[in-house]
This record gives C-alpha cells, sequence and structure tokens, in this order.
DNA sequence: ATGCATGAGTT
DNA sequence: ACTCATGCATA
C-alpha cells in the first residue's frame, strides 16, 4: 500500500543528521525503579478508579484479526527482506493452517451474544470511534465524570471507550441497554455467574494470577506465546504475553486472549511434567524497516503536538515531519501508536483524581511537593544542592511523563521546540499550570 | 518491558 | 488514512 512499501527508508542510518538519535526511549523502561514499578503504578492509579467496571462481548473482530495475524508474514516481500523467507513462510503457513482448521474462536467459551453492557465513562469528544452506525445509539455518557481540570483541549479518549463505542453486537436486548448508562460510578456491578465477558477487574485478577502461576511453573512468556501455538493454533510472542500480564492491551483484545491463556494454564498446571514437544518457530523471514529512534526533545515535541490535536491532518503531518526532520510515515506512525496507547487498559484516561495528583513519585515525597520546592528555589543559578531537588523533580517528572504511566503525567507536555540546549515541560495541576525548563547547569521553575 | 512497525479490515 | 491486534528489535 501506500505506507511502507512506497517509502524509500534508509536502511540503517541517517534518518536524521546523525548521531542525534540513538537512546532516548528507554527513558520509561530502563528508568523505573524497579522491574514491575511500571505495573505498581499504573494499576494503582486503576484501582483507585475502577468504580468503572467494563463488559463488553464483541471479541468477534479480534478473533478475525487474530485469525489473520499468522498470514501477514508471508505475503510479500521487498526491500527490507534479507533473510530467509522460505523457512519463515513454511512455518508461517503451517501456523495459518493450524489456526484455520482450529479457529478455537468458533467453539469459544466466551459467551458471544452477551451483554454489551459495557460503557465507559469516556468523553470522547472528537473522538471517532463511532463505526457502529447501525446499533445502538452510542454512549456518550455524560455527566457521571469526573470533571478534568485540564482546560484546554480535548480529553483523551477513554481508555477503552472506543473499542467499548465499536461494540456493535446487534443482540442487544432491551433489558440489557437500560443498565449500560447507569451503574456507571456504581460499583456494584451485577456479575453473571457464568464467565461471559469479564470485568476489568476479572482481567487484572486473572491476569495478575497468570503470571504468579506461569513464573512459578517456570515458563517464561515466550513459551507461553509459543504453547499456545502448539495447543490452541495460535502462536503469540512474548510481547503479546507481556502486555497482557501487564494489562497493556484494548479490554477486547484482553478478553479474547484470557480464555486461551486459561486453557493454557490449566493445562499447564495438571501437567506437571514435560511440557508438548514445541519447537521453536524460525525468526521471521521479512526484514522490517530499521527501527526509528526518537530523540528525546523530538519526542517531546511530538508529545505537545499530540496533546493538541490526537489526530492531526495529513498536512499537519507533513509540516510536522518536516519541522522535525523526521519522515512523514515516521510521524504518522508515531500518532497512531500514540493513540492506541491511549486505549490500552491500563488507564492512562481515568479521570486524575487530587490523589492521583498528588501521587508518591519516590523517595517518599510527592510530586506537588517537588514542584513547590522547585519553585521556592525559584529560576537558580548553580548547581546547588538546592537545584538537586528540583532536579531531581524533574527528572522523575519527566520519567514518568515519558512512560505515560498515569493520567497525571500524561498531562505533562513540553512546551517548546528543541532549538537550544534546553527544553521545557507544562504541568496542569489542579488548573495550575507550572512550566519547568532545564537548561544546561541551573534549573528553574 | 516497550518503541516503532506491519498489515488486515474499516470508514 | 485510520483502527486494532501483534510483533521484531532493542533498551
Amino acid at each position: 500500500m501506500a505506507t511502507a512499501a512506497s517509502n524509500p527508508y534508509l536502511p540503517s542510518s541517517s534518518i536524521l543528521s546523525s548521531g542525534s538519535i540513538v537512546h532516548s526511549d528507554s527513558g520509561g523502561a530502563g528508568m523505573q525503579p524497579v522491574g514491575g514499578a511500571a505495573t505498581s503504578v499504573s494499576s494503582g492509579g486503576f484501582r483507585g478508579e475502577s468504580a468503572v467496571k467494563m463488559v463488553q462481548s464483541d471479541f468477534m473482530q479480534g478473533a478475525m484479526a487474530a485469525a489473520s495475524n499468522g498470514g501477514h508474514m508471508l505475503s510479500h516481500a521487498h526491500q527490507w527482506v534479507t533473510s530467509l523467507p522460505h523457512a519463515a513462510a513454511a512455518a508461517a503457513a503451517a501456523a495459518v493452517a493450524a489456526a484455520e482448521a482450529a479457529s478455537p474462536w468458533s467453539t469459544s467459551p466466551v459467551g458471544m451474544a452477551a451483554s454489551p453492557q459495557q460503557q465507559q465513562q469516556s468523553q470522547q469528544q472528537q473522538q471517532q470511534d463511532v463505526k457502529s452506525s447501525t446499533a445502538r445509539e452510542d454512549l456518550h455518557t455524560p455527566s457521571t465524570l469526573h470533571h478534568r481540570h485540564l482546560g484546554p483541549h480535548q480529553a483523551h479518549a477513554a481508555p477503552w471507550g472506543g473499542a467499548a463505542a465499536a461494540a456493535h453486537i446487534s443482540a442487544i436486548t432491551a433489558s440489557q441497554q437500560q443498565q449500560q448508562q447507569q451503574q456507571q460510578q456504581q460499583s456494584l456491578i451485577y456479575s453473571q455467574p457464568d464467565e461471559d465477558t469479564p470485568t476489568s477487574d476479572d482481567l487484572e485478577h486473572f491476569a495478575k494470577q497468570f503470571k504468579q502461576r506461569r513464573i512459578k511453573l517456570g515458563f517464561t512468556q515466550a513459551d507461553v506465546g509459543l504453547a499456545l501455538g502448539t495447543l490452541y493454533g495460535n502462536v503469540f510472542s512474548q510481547t503479546t504475553i507481556c502486555r497482557f500480564e501487564a494489562l497493556q492491551l484494548s479490554f477486547k483484545n484482553m478478553c479474547k486472549l484470557k480464555p486461551l491463556l486459561n486453557k493454557w494454564l490449566e493445562e499447564a498446571d495438571s501437567s506437571t511434567g514435560s511440557p508438548t514437544s514445541i519447537d521453536k518457530i524460525a525468526a521471521q523471514g521479512r526484514k522490517r524497516k530499521k527501527r526509528t529512534s526518537i530523540e528525546v526533545s523530538v519526542k517531546g515535541a511530538l508529545e505537545s503536538h499530540f496533546l493538541k490535536c490526537p489526530k492531526p491532518s495529513a498536512q499537519e503531518i507533513s509540516s510536522l515531519a518536516d519541522t522535525l526532520q523526521l519522515e512523514k510515515e515516521v510521524v504518522r506512525v508515531w500518532f497512531c501508536n500514540r493513540r492506541q496507547k491511549e486505549k490500552r487498559m491500563t488507564p492512562p484516561g481515568v479521570p486524575p483524581t487530587p490523589d492521583d495528583v498528588y501521587s508518591q513519585v519516590g523517595n517518599g515525597h510527592f510530586l506537588v511537593d517537588y514542584l513547590k520546592e522547585a519553585s521556592l528555589n525559584g529560576p537558580s543559578e548553580a548547581g546547588d544542592q538546592k537545584v538537586t531537588t528540583a532536579t531531581r523533580s524533574f527528572h522523575q517528572l519527566h520519567t514518568l511523563w515519558a512512560s505515560s504511566k498515569t493520567a497525571v503525567f500524561s498531562h505533562v507536555v513540553p512546551s517548546n521546540q528543541p532549538c537550544e540546549l534546553s527544553s521545557g515541560f507544562e504541568l496542569c495541576l489542579d488548573g495550575v499550570l507550572w512550566i519547568l525548563t532545564v537548561t544546561q547547569n541551573s534549573h528553574g521553575v
């Protein structure tokens, strides 16, 4: 398509000037204090607001998508192809065949005509999600939400709102319809005895338990992925398993995978011996475009734009790409991924509560404290002990912001272009706009 | 564990 | 051109 295929990507080196790129990303992951920090942070915010339980039943789409996943790798070959497409193709083909034959979802354990009772506390304003032109009115879930003190721009789409809104299963029964709009803020969720569509809490719990058992049984995420392939014909990567455990998939996606993982779990649980004979699937044949590493400052600029406009037009993307000296395609993809990130289960979009705002950032301190301290220090001069605090707060802040783990930090936006050695960030807390600036040796707020 | 990427399916 | 499910490659 018009996407990658047509673009003459540079094999490796220069996408930007030169050494400017490299490193960067790691900010989010690498800087996390301890392994699992990300999880705890996100789940914390999640639970805090968990009055909203989401349930939904349409995973059809997901199933279809999954079914096709085995095939995409053998579709075609091109510029980046450099390695053995054959073996891979064969393997893939086999996988596809298996998948089609098995079609685990045809007899899916999950209720299919279930209740589309999900709704979200969304405030999807200019969001597009309204794909279900046919089915029911949509959920503009209004009033019930907390307001967000982020005045200006749009609120980000609700975490799962997008997907939820897509609910199209038409087998809605009158009785079910009504409940949708209500029960949001109520923790009272009728939980059907059956394991129909799980609630977000169910998923969270399952994921946690799954991970625990998996580790106890001595399996790696990759192992599970492969096992799923041999057992049900659908191979999954370590990445996917990882994301499942970390609740970093869309709600719908989580629902789709849960049954499979659950099966695996049961099986692995019982057969305490050597699992099935799984041979590794050869590495993929088709070579991807070299992963572009986007500079922090550039990333900040992108983030900034994203907050203003999550869905820039082609034109805007072009100019933005031009400004940042990035390929248009890279920018486009960045936005796509960024949007997708907003929709993951780990709730970036949950309305920030005061508690969130004052959430701890480490060392027993609170973010706001850091900011205040920093502000007292004022636009300090040289690097002293005092500045250290500000510095650290900034780093903390930046780290959290970079990883976008919580709603609070997602409001932190870079405010200026990286033409110099300084970079600025704005943070809106309780209606107060904070602007942090960092320069070479001094740090001011 | 996560950033950038691909591709099928939609709109 | 977008969304969504996924994953290679990498920090």
